[in-house]
DNA sequence: CGGTATCCGACCCGATACTG
DNA sequence: CAGTATCGGGTCGGATACCG
């Protein structure tokens, strides 16, 4: 009885392989529509990095959902993990070319987003009525 | 005591809004990020919409999820919901000036995603050992 | 340091039946 | 035609403790 390692139990919803139609945009959201995923990803744009420089530069992600993120993005071939046999161990993650294809679409999402976070009115902002 | 309509209870689970720190990337994919949100966009972009057609066009969705998606899309300003009061009811979706916005994103997704597709071997392909 | 195992609440979303 | 109510399975992902 094959027994799943536990970040292969996991894996995008919405994905669904060689359905008889496939909306392109749809098949490059279930890559990197996960929680987190861009996030790691816009992190490897500014360098290769360790495991726990990653986990500082993302406040509040967990070593699990990051080793999942990561497992997934690297099957995608998104990004490269190195092993060095070291003590204590030392991990390096760095995009590959292909992860590097990205770049045009998060830059687009980056303009997009900032463009609209600044318009957005503060759910938190002081009411000054009352 | 307030009852949620049942479309309302429902929101992207990595929505916080007036985070101290807000990655405008991560911002804009809890916006589209959820399922079905980028594909009925995508058929936006191609005209206005009435709810059959979008229930045509999407194949596999929900009259429950469409809705859902539009009452959500609409609340972020992105799309706009008119009303012609006749029988049988007619209602019609069409993008706004900031879901106009949108376009070079979708574009630059749909033009990597295309690029990907096409390099995928096909899980389903058939296995010519054994 | 990097990763794994386990538990568990939250919620996403599909199916179905129903209303005006 | 468009939308709502309800149910329920699946899984997403956070918290925590532990290992080599």
């Amino acid at each position: 009885m094959k027994v799943k390692k536990y970040y292969e139990s996991v894996a995008p919803y919405g994905r669904e392989q060689c359905a008889e139609i496939i909306c392109p945009i749809q098949f490059l959201m279930d890559i990197i529509g996960s929680k987190w995923s861009v996030q790691i990803l816009r992190e490897l744009f500014r360098g290769d990095m360790r495991t726990h420089e990653l986990i500082e530069a993302l406040p509040g992600i967990s070593t699990k959902t990051l080793t999942i993120r990561l497992r997934e993005l690297e099957k995608y071939g998104l990004l490269i993990r190195t092993v060095y046999p070291e003590i204590p161990p030392h991990v390096e993650y760095s995009l590959t070319a292909k992860g590097r294809e990205l770049k045009p679409v998060i830059l687009a999402m980056k303009q997009v987003g900032e463009q609209w976070l600044h318009q957005e009115s503060c759910i938190c902002a002081l009411e000054l009525s009352g």
